[in-house]
This record gives structure tokens, sequence and C-alpha cells, in this order.
DNA sequence: CGTTTGGTTGATAGGAATCAACTTCAGTGG
DNA sequence: CCACTGAAGTTGATTCCTATCAACCAAACG
């Protein structure tokens, strides 16, 4: 790894207040590394070996039963996943993937274990990074049961445009495909969703979303704090 | 508090390896109180005040939005609750009502906050809560996203069943318009989805429910390790 | 070009919510 | 003791939401 990347990993809030020398046993047998999107990284059920940290790209956490699969979580730089399984020393609950072509850090789990034991920053930045997790599944898991499809999408564009600068004009981070997946419905039903949507305002062209009627979209929407964020 | 039930604390996990002082530090401020069941002890969007932990007693998670409501998680003795937002001095993302005549501890958020900060031990033990809250909730996602609502319940049955000593007879802890609520239905489709299940050996009467059929019951239900644990 | 991949549309069926009526049962008070 | 009451649970009819299957379209790519 290069001088240059290390301190930028450095600079995490992770990392940022832990000791020295503990943040260099744990690069020390790290590696940085680059995949093409696409690539399995983790499959649920194995045993948490790395901790992973996304630099540069973006990850999809999915999980399948009963021959079906379901995107859980999109992890963006730069944030770590699977952080709960290599805590416990558990297997891994959900599966990983790159959505596209993703720089990631992995770090041996028995080393970010170990130091955690013996540096309070370090752990208490994970503790964090942990609470922050816990509370987007808990508002995931709102989303879900509280929510119609067709609402769970028209929140996520007024999100996806706020996060964007507010311009009424947003572009979609996924294809459709994974964002249905994401929003907990396959992809037929998410494309009627956008076409219900357009007596609210919403222009679809591509991954290029508009939003000429915030005002009635929010109506639908009724976003709310404690799960939009 | 009596010096009994202090020292009953002091055995869970969380606090087993802390230093004494410390843990009279956290206790000091905290108190230990009866509700009656039914009582509302948090509600959402409340800035977090006080670590909940449920001594005796049964704690209901829910939330609410569109003018409807779910239970997102039933928290049984010993457990803490609401334990990320203390953490991260933010407001909770659920509330809380006491499922039935509960004793539950309360602790100061900021005592919890200090102490962890100078008690490495102690913030090792609420990584592990928390990270085993968060495989909880990331369980529960997989549970709605992935199943039908008589899936769900096949295999809340069949892990209630086993929790009791599989026996094939097992008791609802809770009563049917909450456990409609935390499986994220309707209690009309709870009913219906018993009614469903009646051909596959199970029979109701009140809570009291018989499993005379496992095996068939278990082929539709399909449990999976990384979903029922 | 044709082929693939991602996306859309239509028809149909299945899952779940809603509204309304009815039953059961526990608790209350006459 | 029994009738009243209210809550919990069930059942039926209907509507709504969502998945599935199939066909089709269109941009992307070798």
């Amino acid at each position: 790894m290069r001088d240059e990347e290390i301190a930028a990993i450095r600079e995490l809030a992770l990392f940022a207040s832990m000791d020295e020398k503990n943040f260099d046993e744990l690069v020390q047998g790290s590696y940085l590394q680059i995949f093409p999107p696409g690539l399995q990284l983790i499959s649920e059920g194995d045993p948490a070996d790395f901790l992973h940290i996304v630099i540069e790209g973006c990850v999809e956490l999915v999980a399948t039963a009963n021959k079906r699969e379901t995107t859980l979580f999109m992890i963006e730089p730069v944030k770590t996943f699977i952080l709960a399984a290599v805590l416990k020393d558990d297997v891994y609950l959900m599966s990983a993937r790159t959505a596209i072509r993703s720089r990631i850090l992995l770090v041996p789990a028995d080393a970010v274990r170990q130091v955690m034991a013996k540096d309070g920053e370090f752990a208490l930045g994970m503790l964090h990074e942990l609470a922050n997790y816990y509370r987007v599944s808990v508002r995931t898991l709102k989303n879900q049961k509280l929510r119609t499809g067709v609402e769970r999408l028209a929140n996520y564009l007024i999100t996806l445009d706020t996060l964007q600068g507010a311009s009424g004009v947003c572009k979609l981070p996924h294809d459709k495909r994974t964002l249905a997946s994401y929003l907990g419905m396959t992809p037929e039903n998410l494309s009627r969703a956008f076409g219900t949507l357009a007596q609210y305002g919403v222009e679809v062209s591509g991954r290029k979303i508009s939003l000429s009627n915030l005002e009635d979209l929010t109506v639908l929407a009724k976003p709310e704090k404690l799960i939009d964020g």
C-alpha cells in the first residue's frame, strides 16, 4: 500500500484518534485491492476473516433464502462492512459483491479484534460505526414494514434528489434491477411504480430522473425524519 | 436498589468484566422501577436520556408512520434496549412499551457515555451487545423481505417450539395482535395463516400451540440458520 | 448486423389489507 | 349466579398491492 493511501485511511473517523502503533499493526497485515464490477467478495455463511472497507466504488450486500435474493444495503466510500461478524468472530449473514469497480481495504479479522481489545479509542470508533449501522438497519426495517413499494420509491427519489443538490434533477446511482431489489420489489414492479409516479411529476429517462412536482410527490411519500434521515 | 439486585445486575455479560468503581458510578444514578403492562416507556423521536435494561418482564419496540404501527422487536430479560440512541446521543428511532408488568433498570445516558469512554472492558461489552442487536436486525430484515407471512409464522412456531423444549407443544408468549404486528401482518391475516397451517399439523387453542407434523411444517417453512439462528 | 442485457408492458394469479359482522371469553357488577 | 360489557379473535367479502410469466422493446456491444 502506498504512503498516501495509508495517510488517507488514517483520516477516517474510525481510525482518526487511535494510537499510531496500533494503527500500524492493523495496516501491516492489510491488503488494498481493486475488484471488477459484479465480483462476489463474501458469501453468507462463511466465517468472517477480514474486515472490509470500501475506499472507492460501491458494494452491494445481499441475502438469499427460498431461491429468492434481496439487496439489504448499498455500501459507499468510505465505510466498513460486515463489522459485526468480524467482531463476534462469527459467520457472515450477508453476501457482498461489487456493484462497480471498487477499491477495498481488507483488514485481518483477528488483528481487528486484538487491537480493539487494547485500544479504547479504536473500540469507541467501532462502537459508533456499529451504532450507525444498527440505526440504518432499523430505519430500513421501518421503511419495509410501514410503506408500500410506491411510497418507498417516492421517498427514495426525494432523498436522492436532496443528496444530489435538491435541484429537482437527479441520477440513479445503480441500475434499476439493483434498485428494485434494494427497495424490496421486482424489476417489473419498479417499472410500474415509476409509471404511477408520473402523475406526481416524476419523469424518467434512463437513469436520469426529474422531479417537477415535489409538493405532490411529498404528499404521497410522507417522508419521516425517523426513517429517511 | 437492593444489594442483591445490584449483585444480579453486576453478573450481566455487559457489566461482568468492568471496573468496580465504574460499575458503581453507573449504578449510582440509576433507577430500578416496576411498570404495569401497556405502559409507554419511550416515544420515538425523543432524545435518549436513559439506557434501559429489562430485568424482568417484556418490552415491545414499535414504530409508527403513515398512521400505521409495527412491532420491530420484543426485548426479554436480561437485555438492554435503545443502546444505539444512547451511544450516539441522538433521538430514539422506536417507541417502547411494556408488554407485561416489567422491572426495568434506567441508567442515565451521560453516565453510560462517560464510563464507556474510560472503561475499555465496558466499551467492549457494549460493542458485543450492539453487534448482537445489529445481527438480529439483519435477520429480521431478511425474514421480512424474503418470506411470505405464512412462512414467517411457520418459522416462528418452529423456533418457539425449539426454545420451549422441542416437545411439539408450545405456548405463545404474547397475544395474537402483538404477534401479528411482530410478524408484519394484520391480526386477520395471522388468523388465516394459522388456518393455512392447520393442514401442516398446527393446532391452535388460545395461546397453546401443538405441532403434530413437524416434517411437513419444516418443508413449508424452510428454516435457515442465517435467519432463524 | 445479430445478440445480449436491461428495461418495459400486459395478463393473470397470489398475497395481504380493509371493512364489516360475528363469536368467544374474561371481567364486572347487579 | 347471571347478564352485561368490552376486548380479542375469527370469518367472509372485497379491494389493493405485489409477484409471476410471457412477450416485447431498445440501447449496447461485439
